[in-house]
DNA sequence: GTCCGTGCAAAGGATTTGCATAATC
DNA sequence: GATTATGCAAATCCTTTGCACGGAC
């Protein structure tokens, strides 16, 4: 009772954030957005694709046409709401922006994806890139492998 | 002379290796492969895409069709002659594959690639992993920025 | 009521594949 | 001569876009 009520309580403010998130943007209060919104939210050791955000609303009785997941995750992308990343060569993969950059480890079996930072990476980046006279402007580093359940 | 001379000798010799390069792979000695082939050799600090190759080998005046293109690349990855990249989302570039692993470093303006490796990030890359109780298969950074000429 | 968002179907671009012809060994 | 390569066109996959309708403000 007390923990359905707490959750209530806690999707009832991340309803009034997401709508207030969306108005700062610019982008209208709509179904879809929010529930995709929600959504990345809700699963954020997951980095979804567009596929997949569609068949888990379509389980959930929400039915949001393709076009639209895809258009609504450009838009968030356009917004600093959230980062795409393409890990396989198949298809990207999206998850909220929460302003702390970090490298991916991903599991090649599961697809499970553990989030780092390392200074000491970093910091020899920027040695590295100034070395040969770059300007870093991003970089990605994914290592792939077997995680601690799949090995 | 001297120099045109030392030049088709150096060619000689490399049209010989491909060519047994190629029958060590269980791949026909044919033009194209050959070409392509050469054209990744003296290519060593640029990433081409199929797309480059096939345009560079028409210019030479060997018109080789785009798919013949992607699959004589495809049987090199197989065979380890060749290693894929994925830099910007457009298309795959390929390099030769000498058996030394590095990162990369791509100018996002000229498309210039540094290769490099730095063994404090592979070591610390070693260490998150097994701190995760990751095993690694694999792993991929590739910093982006403005080189040299174009910042 | 205006403007923006959605769904559907069609287009798009890079890569792959099927099939007949042509080359290698 | 048998097997493997090639070229062309068609197919494929994920993603984007055009257009008519419906919903937000």
């Amino acid at each position: 009772m007390i923990l359905g009520l707490l959750t209530r309580c806690k999707y009832v403010r991340l309803f009034k954030m997401n709508k207030e998130n969306l108005k700062k943007v610019g982008l209208k209060t709509t179904l879809p957005r929010l529930k995709i919104l929600q959504l990345l939210e809700d699963n954020k050791n997951n980095h979804l694709s567009a596929e997949q955000i569609q068949r888990t609303l379509a389980n959930d009785n929400q039915d949001i046409g393709l076009a639209t997941v895809y258009r609504v995750l450009g838009q968030f992308e356009k917004a600093g709401l959230v980062i795409r990343h393409k890990f396989d060569e198949e298809s990207f993969v999206y998850e909220l922006d929460r302003g702390n950059h970090h490298d991916h480890m991903i599991c090649v079996k599961c697809n499970v994806v553990v989030e780092f930072v390392d200074q000491n990476i970093e910091d020899r980046q920027k040695e590295i890139a100034s070395q040969h006279g770059f300007i870093i402007t991003e970089h990605k580093l994914n290592i792939f492998g077997f995680c601690n359940k799949c090995k």
